[in-house]
DNA sequence: AATGAATGAGCCTTCATTCAT
DNA sequence: GATGAATGAAGGCTCATTCAT
């Protein structure tokens, strides 16, 4: 290498700008977070290219590498962005008071969670599902951090229906089968909105308020059926 | 003047493929899909290569070219075959006649579901949860295809144990329901198994024989309290 | 290299098939040279490809490889066949007797190369032109053989017609004259029909007859001008 | 929560180019402009190939595609800028007046045509010359454009030396064989320099000028002879 | 004589990233 | 803070040729 040209390029690079820079945030860097969340969860990590996006948020190509320093980066911060979005437009317990009873609160959490993942502007949980198929591993901390807390929550709850002799493995069953109601049809029945082609019924689309009484009376028969059983026997 | 235009041109080749192979041997074409339907299934449609692919199936990077065309034919052609071995590994009814009675079928096609989705050597669902999450638009009608007659076949099972009076609504929620309560969990449990990092008790892990007893139990008892209450309402 | 299983393969390769094999020519050749030819003219030799004309003639991919050794020889092969049919169908004399007088011959000479050229089931002057423009090198030699005679026959005639004070300067020109005349605006014709949208008046395309009889009274009278004022002067 | 995520990453690289270049120098573009008009003349649009372009243009492959897109593109490109540099070069008049004697503007266009065509430093004709003989579409309109415009040129010249008497077939007969003994030599000069093995006398290369003085004679002769004879007839 | 299977080299293109202002 | 220019690595695909029968 040549010895007298040598020099040295020292470059710092924040995860998050927007604590250190002084202005607060700026325009390009909220246009992109904008752009990137929408063909993220179009297209996925891996479909989505740098130049879609800085074209969709109107800058130039090398503005990612600005102020994200690299497309990874981007991507977990366009789906920290719209989780935090997304938790404030629906809190996990659908406004339902910690006071209310049992049953009440389970109504609120699950109608939560469907409005959550049906909001037809909330791209988070596309994100999600892209991510889950074809896992980058770069949300992963990010998302434990943020679902696990609702599980837990539900599973606490689902305890307190279930009565003091329901074991660990049933109350873990009935909290997996109650999110399992929510989560798949409503990944299926996003899937079905974004092709519009209403060619045939399409089966799979529905009311979101009847499907959440539906959910809550199926599983309370669920539980309350199984629990007595084990208390009889 | 033709006559004298004959040349000779001798060629002379050393190489020792001839003494190893002798008859019908490498079977290029199921190699490939082998390889194909694996490394789909890890990585998804795009960040697989096909290089990739032909390096696992030992063949020439050709080799795909020529006996598929192109990647998206290969992509489907995986699918296909191993969504036949599937299908016949795991009959939809579970091994359980169709003289049984409802509660029993159910059962028998909830476990096999269960144990479909499961199936360790069985690429099937990740490939299918790749591509629902990450559509190519190359699987939707082998999907819709595959999928639709086992949905319905479980619908008319769920009209039997709900009783005449079950409204169509119902008898759809219903149905949804207990397939939701199988594929979800069982993706996700496929997908901790792939991590095989069990730092912390992994906690979506579970037996599935139990976890086939809970979902006929619980969707029993959704249905039958459901319909009960309607028919007294 | 591993010495035991090293082996020796000759490969014998006559360029001309036909006059080796026994029985004649065979099926699969001749249907090779004729769809090669084809290819050949429409697209070039570069972008003509060895499945494009096995396809077309309806044989094996193997089989140029088979017949010819490779896709060179093929290409020469096919020129060399279409040449030889295309001077059977047009004698370059154009039917005059070599004891007519000159005018009459040199009428014969551009009829028939007029007409050579323009004659729609001879791919033998696109061939030309793409190795003229896209040369390969691989028919110059018999190009040379083929066409130089003709230049040289003309050469001769035109001798006769500008008279024995001509300089060979002179002679040339007259030969270069006429030859261009002939075969510019032919070759735009070709390209021109190639093409069948006949949307405009397609200003190039002309009766062949009228053409002629103008390309000999307007070279004759060129000739004769200069010889007269070199006469004179 | 995401006060303290902030992390630094700290990069050092080490390297030689900032020191070398300083200011808008490399034209990449016009470098890859110049390159390409060489290889595609030498080798047509087929055979050449990107690398090659790049290669000699001391450029990234991926240049074309920053600047021009494609081959396509890059191809069309290339052929208008030359197309530009040739006409600049060598307009259609040969420097002739308008107001000149028609013969002298015929000598004028003539001797443009040659020089233009003949000019060892005007890759356009080699250019088109390829394009003509593979034709890839592209060029089809800008030439049409180009070329035409001097045709028309030309008949309208050849109309006023025929006199008023001649027929719109006679002109056009006229100018396509003015035409055709320019550019038909020409490309067949340029051929033959191209490769530059003198082994034998190579007919047919020339003088420009001497060429130029018998086209110009040869046609004017040609034309007022069969003008000549109509009148009388 | 003829052929289906297989191969290796090469080409165009894409794309995340970096340069230099 | 922002950007147009430029790059290198890699991927999918094509195609003439060869293998093995």
């Amino acid at each position: 290498m040549n010895v007298l040209n040598i020099y040295l390029k020292i470059k710092i690079m924040a995860g998050t700008k927007m604590i250190i820079s002084r202005k607060g945030i700026s325009k390009t860097y909220t246009k992109l977070l904008q752009a990137a969340s929408e063909v993220f969860a179009e297209k996925g990590y891996r479909d989505a290219t740098i130049a879609d996006i800085c074209n969709r948020a109107g800058v130039n190509i090398a503005a990612v590498n600005y102020h994200f320093g690299d497309k990874e980066t981007l991507y977990k911060e366009a789906w920290r962005y719209f989780f935090l979005k997304s938790i404030k437009a629906h809190p996990p317990d659908g406004g339902v008071s910690d006071d209310a009873p049992p049953k009440e609160r389970l109504r609120g959490m699950v109608t939560a969670l469907l409005r959550r993942i049906a909001d037809e502007n909330n791209k988070e949980f596309l994100l999600v599902q892209k991510e889950l198929a074809n896992p980058t591993g770069l949300l992963e901390e990010v998302m434990r951090e943020e679902i696990w807390p609702i599980h837990e929550k539900l599973e606490a709850l689902v305890r307190e229906l279930a009565g003091p002799y329901a074991s660990d493995t049933k109350v873990r069953f009935y909290a997996i089968s109650i999110i399992s109601q929510c989560i798949n049809p409503m990944v299926a029945r996003n899937r079905q909105k974004e092709k519009k082609e209403g060619k045939d019924a399409q089966p799979g689309i529905f009311d979101i308020e009847d499907y959440a009484n539906h959910v809550v009376r199926f599983s309370l028969a669920g539980i309350s059926a199984i629990s007595d059983e084990v208390e009889k026997g």
